[in-house]
DNA sequence: AGTATTACTTAATCCAGTTCATTTTTGAGG
DNA sequence: CCTCAAAAATGAACTGGATTAAGTAATACT
């Protein structure tokens, strides 16, 4: 499995393994091919995996009370992506995560997470330390986000991500930067004609 | 330092410590009073510590490129606060951290508690878990105010924590709730007459 | 106690972004 | 290559909440 490899890059660029906590670790990962459309996680459902996204595109979205759709997350090569509440809680997911395109996951039990936590100190600090920094950036792009327009947050997006322009459709990220489609195309319109 | 064990029973309701890690810890933990309006974060300045709240309460919040002013955390007691990007990354904070009332906190050195955490394995697990939950129901707090008005938010709040109400000023409130201190006294008003 | 400052209220006006209705474009499947 | 559904664009009418500007009530400081 040499997706596996793109997986421990990721952990060793934080912390070191041994060669049997490697093996321990490669003994509870499974690859997944998922197909465009298809949903891993969706409500009513318990999150039991970490996945891991090595190849394709995936969004996390829920449906409020009017049946409006919100992105949460939208998730390329290298991303983790769940109903991350689920998962922790081991409770019911309310969001759906859906392929985006044609996709390879690296997926992880929970049980097996958490006993492997228990047991390597380097796999702890490895979720400890990137969550902590997950945490922070999230919190931090969600500061910035208040005093930003909505066509702010649509050039920061671009630039940050161009890539994600070509391969999701705008209505998702309308979704996911919290504005209507249609306005989303309004600022689209008035930035075309600007340049 | 008999605040020492507020700190102590938060951690044990998450994992086991012996009496030697015990004092390991207890080593680096530093009581501090702080005085009302006093700032134990500030931009520009690095956030060194984890603060832990014993008694009193603090807000962090910003200033937006308008001046304006946004609420990002109100922490009672037995909360940790602190510019938490800033924590995390070591970089100048861009948060304030103030204290609402007369306090007495625990701080934490974030060396100290690196070096910690890769010598004690269960004190790893201690942040994995508890920033993995407080992410988490970070997320499903954002989420769920999503789709509800400004009126909703407040009474989620005051029905969570009916003693913020009391001990923090209204303007706070509707700065962390993301509304003018105008439209948070008209809510009020209708509220009162509801009722 | 007196005064200055800050917090809260009220009401009029304004605006960024939504909603709804229609038209045009795109692209996936047969 | 065609068809048919979904995505994107366009425009008009609407709205939740902001802003501004005033007045009133609390608090803090001397």
């Amino acid at each position: 499995m040499q997706s596996f490899d793109n997986l421990l890059n990721n952990i060793t660029r934080h912390v070191s393994l041994t060669d049997e906590e490697i093996e321990k670790l490669r003994a509870i990962v499974r690859e997944t091919r998922i197909k465009k459309r298809q949903f891993i996680d969706q409500p009513g459902y318990t999150c039991k995996y970490r996945n891991y996204v090595v190849q394709g595109s995936f969004r996390s979205f829920f449906l409020d009370r009017e049946g409006k759709d919100h992105t949460v997350q939208i998730a390329l090569e290298d991303w983790f992506v769940s109903d991350f509440y689920s998962y922790i809680t081991q409770t019911p997911a309310t969001l759906f995560v859906e392929a985006l395109e044609d996709s390879i996951i690296l997926q992880m039990n929970y049980e097996h997470i958490e006993s492997l936590c228990s047991e390597i100190h380097a796999l702890s600090e490895y979720y400890r330390i990137t969550t902590e920094r997950a945490f922070a950036y999230s919190r931090k792009r969600a500061l910035s986000n208040l005093s930003k327009t909505a066509e702010e947050r649509y050039l920061e997006l671009t630039e940050r991500y161009p890539d994600i322009t070509n391969r999701v459709p705008q209505k998702i990220i309308a979704s996911y930067l919290g504005m209507s489609p249609e306005f989303l195309s309004k600022i689209r319109k008035k930035l075309s004609q600007k340049s």
